[in-house]
DNA sequence: CTGAAAGCGCTTACAG
DNA sequence: CTGAAAGCGCTTACAG
């Protein structure tokens, strides 16, 4: 590995001190610095292809430009489709992007703001597993500037961008009963996910505020690890009431996929005998004989906003500022 | 945001110098140091929350433990599988992982080498975009250790895992032959990038030592910016040739679903009047009704063993390791 | 207009 | 067994 020229190899090539050349390279003291010597300077520091130590500039100025990323699995496409708009948004103002996957893991959630915590991130943007508010408000203490999104802990007075999860539900829930389904279900994680909770709490008013009788057997929550075989058992069961379900509103796109995946083995037909809704879109379901209905986040205006949010704490963190977006239902062939 | 405590804070709480205490809480000098007072220090530091920090101690060890990873897209399934795989196997090892995407563009990738060097990673995991070789190159001069995959430039001589694809697609396009197909046809992207030219060749061998006369116009290439269309129509024209193509090989998952979309809309059956193989798998396509022979990538062992030989690099980097995987043909429904 | 010097928080060779 | 001190590569208040 080649010896890597600091300023202190500029200075001595060009007869002036360190000082001096970590004003001109940083644009300090503008138009105090002789133009010949500055010129110089520039021109060595290209010559010598310098590159500040960041390390080093950061050990001093305490600040790493550096903002960490917990998502629950960055190889999924809602951690990923995030961390993609994060890392554009950040890289505007000069910001690099650390990440970890929390797997919905409280413990591992801890570790990973443990480490980026450890190596002085500037901020962080955390996507919280369930069981994690006391982290959550541990760090809220710390005074380290960070926002929550997609989840986030009533508990905890935090900046957090979300989605309006309830009236979401609520709204893709009655529309479909106003497309003249008198049985909705809705499947989701079992979790005390927050989020999760308000989606299914917009389901239930949705029900309550159309004049239905809520039964509690529409209602299915399936284990968040491994859900496969519950979500296809859920499905079943629905179906297998002596009343049957005729509307499902799935509580996130990957359990649309199994769900739906299991209902195209079966003989009813969407969205005749079944309405469907999926939270998130889901292009894995696009050759369905029936364009899934889905609940679309502004994903793009999310990730700007708790990326700016976040970079506008950061050095002046004095307010809070949360946010719930709309969604927006798009309408496709799986409702009436 | 509170002060940090730092080495200093414990050495005056329990009196001793800030030297001792690094000893302790690097375990160095062990059995040389008292028991007592070493105790002493290890309660003190727990009591203050103390944390090292890294930003110091990378400065003077010349070391971050992180190490940076350039993808095409952080958001598509290919890369941020693999972000998670390397990430987890990274951190086995302490090492945290920065990544940026360079969206197949050569000055992006750059800019990205740039930012990553300047914040000193220990080394670099990249998937190399089109016109990158000079960069390559230059990089391999600077000594930085760092590993292709995916794609490699085989005009450099450096570290890197990527699959055979000579072989898979050879593997694959003999399969369809074997099966009865008398015009293959191939479609990929229209690109430099030698992964890709692999698949070609292995593509064109096939027919050749199969006895089979290559038609030029069997090989269609898309752009790899926005191909929707440009897939579509060479599907098209491959089943508009006097005598059609009666076999498909998709050069990458994202052209196989396109592709597969279009065919679905049309009145042809797959696999009897024509047969596909996709390169990697795509989830995507699982609702069509012929589900998708594929070519397999050991990603989990391409994760791992990327990371690893990076991991073996840094520090003793002496060794150039280059690895051709080979791909599984996962044969399903849309061949015979 | 420019420089000497302190200091960020560590590690570690050296001395005792 | 322990400590004083140098040094990693920067930035910046201060002095001239």
């Amino acid at each position: 590995m080649n010896k890597r020229v600091s300023l202190k190899d500029i200075a001595q090539k060009v007869g002036v001190s360190t000082a001096l050349v970590s004003y001109v390279l940083n644009n300090k003291k503008e138009g105090r610095i002789k133009k010949e010597v500055a010129q110089k300077i520039r021109e060595t520091a290209k010559e010598l292809n310098y590159r500040t130590n960041l390390l080093a500039r950061s050990l001093k100025i305490n600040k790493t430009y550096t903002i960490g990323l917990i998502v629950a699995d960055i190889a999924s496409p809602f951690s990923s489709g995030m961390a993609r708009i994060i890392e554009d948004e950040a890289d505007k103002l000069n910001y690099t992007v650390i990440f970890g996957s929390s797997d919905e893991n409280a413990q591992k959630f801890g570790k990973l703001v443990d480490t980026f915590l450890t190596r002085q991130v500037d901020g962080l943007i955390i996507a919280p597993p369930e069981n994690a508010e006391n982290q959550v408000f541990r760090l809220r203490q710390q005074g380290l500037p960070f926002v929550l999104f997609d989840r986030y802990c009533p508990s905890v007075n935090t900046n957090y961008v979300a989605l309006d999860n309830y009236t979401a539900a609520y709204n893709a829930v009655k529309y479909m009963i106003d497309g003249g389904c008198k049985r909705p279900a809705i499947v989701t994680y079992d979790t005390t996910l927050f989020h999760m909770q308000e989606r299914v709490r917009g389901y239930s008013a949705a029900l309550k505020l159309s004049g239905i009788d809520a039964n509690k057997s529409w209602i299915k929550k399936v284990n968040i690890i491994n859900p496969k075989a519950a979500i296809e058992k859920a499905v079943q069961e629905l179906l297998s009431l002596d009343e049957p379900a005729d509307a499902i509103l799935f509580g996130s796109n990957s359990i649309a996929v199994h769900g739906v995946k299991y209902i195209n083995t079966l003989p009813l037909k969407v969205p005749k005998d079944l309405a469907i809704i999926s939270f998130d879109e889901t292009e894995s379901l696009d050759l369905f004989y029936a364009s899934i209905t889905y609940i679309k986040q502004p994903m793009h205006e999310m990730g700007q906003l708790t990326t700016r949010i976040l970079l506008d704490c950061i050095g002046k963190n004095n307010k809070v500022t949360q946010v719930n977006m709309q969604a927006e239902l798009v309408i496709r062939a799986s409702t009436r």
